[in-house]
DNA sequence: CACTTGACCTGTCCGC
DNA sequence: TGCGGACAGGTCAAGT
């Protein structure tokens, strides 16, 4: 299930892998997978266009495009200026962009002109002949290079979008703060934190962790990470806690995904990277999918619970149930 | 509004 | 071995 970490590696990837590359082929597997907005058109904004920058905010992509049909020179251009356009979500020009959202089992990869699908792909990669029966969008280059965008359960989607409409969506225009200044120059994130999760003081702290207009990117595992790390039992009520407490639970976020962005993002069962690889930050986790084993911290065993609907992982020691 | 629940999907795992 | 059902979780719509 990617996560801020997972898609924040799947965007390095891509920004080092894409960028600059021009789009000329466009398949859709699954209708559902891919959209164009009113005000775009595949053939005029997509076919032809360069990937000018790859941008993130929360666990939404961007693609950023500079369209063939600009006239050339003002594609190219924007070829210096793109990164700080492609970057910024609230960019108010009209220029196309893609937006993805990987949902829980979305994958972007991508396999260069030379890699003959099934043989010539990097042998860590834990995805083989590509595409295959999970791929709903083929996105292919001039060069011959491939982008796959794969989605067991159907559930992400590709939307082709102007700039100015992508900044509108809800889930963007909503979005809480970044929670990692430094990977976007975005400002500290804990004044709008604590303002924004002090207005669900009645919901578990796991619910206002989970709820993306709090703080953006953290989804199941980081929030049961980032709890346990603060000594916090996820069914608190946010009102329950001081201010120093929602502190020390921004910083364990922080902590967290600094180390999972450092091993690759975590692979639970389907996330891989732009190149098909792998992450490892399971295997420095402290609950998620550890039960039954010991705590690193008291040696207590650890227990799956279910708070605010979801399957959560907690020390019952280091996590005392809340009064 | 704040907050919770169900729907969207499909592959996997568990019990019979 | 096959089969039904529970489960996985990000977001949105619809409910209390």
């Amino acid at each position: 299930m990617p996560e801020l970490p997972e898609v924040e590696t799947v965007r390095r990837g891509l920004q080092r892998l894409i960028v600059g590359r021009r789009v000329d082929t466009v398949a859709v597997d699954s209708p559902r997978s891919f959209a164009a907005s009113p005000a775009t058109s595949v053939a005029r904004d997509l076919l032809g266009a360069q990937i000018t920058a790859i941008a993130r905010r929360g666990k939404v992509l961007m693609l950023g495009l500079a369209p063939e049909s600009d006239g050339g020179t003002s594609a190219r251009t924007k070829e210096s200026t793109a990164r700080d356009d492609a970057t910024d979500l609230r960019a108010t020009d009209s220029d196309p962009c893609l937006v993805v959202h990987l949902k829980m089992t979305g994958q972007l990869v991508f396999r260069g002109a030379e890699e003959h699908w099934g043989g010539g792909h990097p042998s860590d990669s834990l995805v083989d002949a590509l595409p295959d029966r999970s791929t709903r969008v083929t996105i292919g280059f001039e060069d011959g290079s491939t982008l796959f965008f794969n989605d067991q359960r159907k559930f992400g989607w590709i939307h082709l979008m102007t700039r100015v409409e992508a900044a509108a969506l809800d889930l963007i225009a909503t979005m809480g703060p970044e929670p990692l200044p430094e990977l976007d120059h975005t400002p500290d994130p804990w004044p709008e934190f604590l303002s924004r999760i002090r207005r669900h003081s009645r919901t578990s702290i796991k619910a206002a962790l989970l709820n993306q207009t709090v703080i953006a990117g953290v989804g199941n595992i980081y929030a049961d990470e980032a709890d346990w790390s603060a000594y916090i039992h996820p069914a608190t009520p946010v009102a329950q806690l001081s201010d120093d407490r929602l502190r020390e639970l921004l910083a364990g976020v922080q902590q967290v995904m600094r180390l999972s962005i450092d091993h690759g993002g975590s692979t639970d069962r389907n996330y891989v990277d732009a190149e098909g690889r792998r992450g490892s930050y399971l295997t420095f986790a402290n609950v998620f999918r550890r039960e039954g084993e010991p705590c690193r911290r008291c040696g207590a065993t650890i227990i799956k619970i279910r708070v605010a609907g979801r399957g959560t992982h907690i020390c019952p020691t280091c996590q005392p149930a809340p009064s």
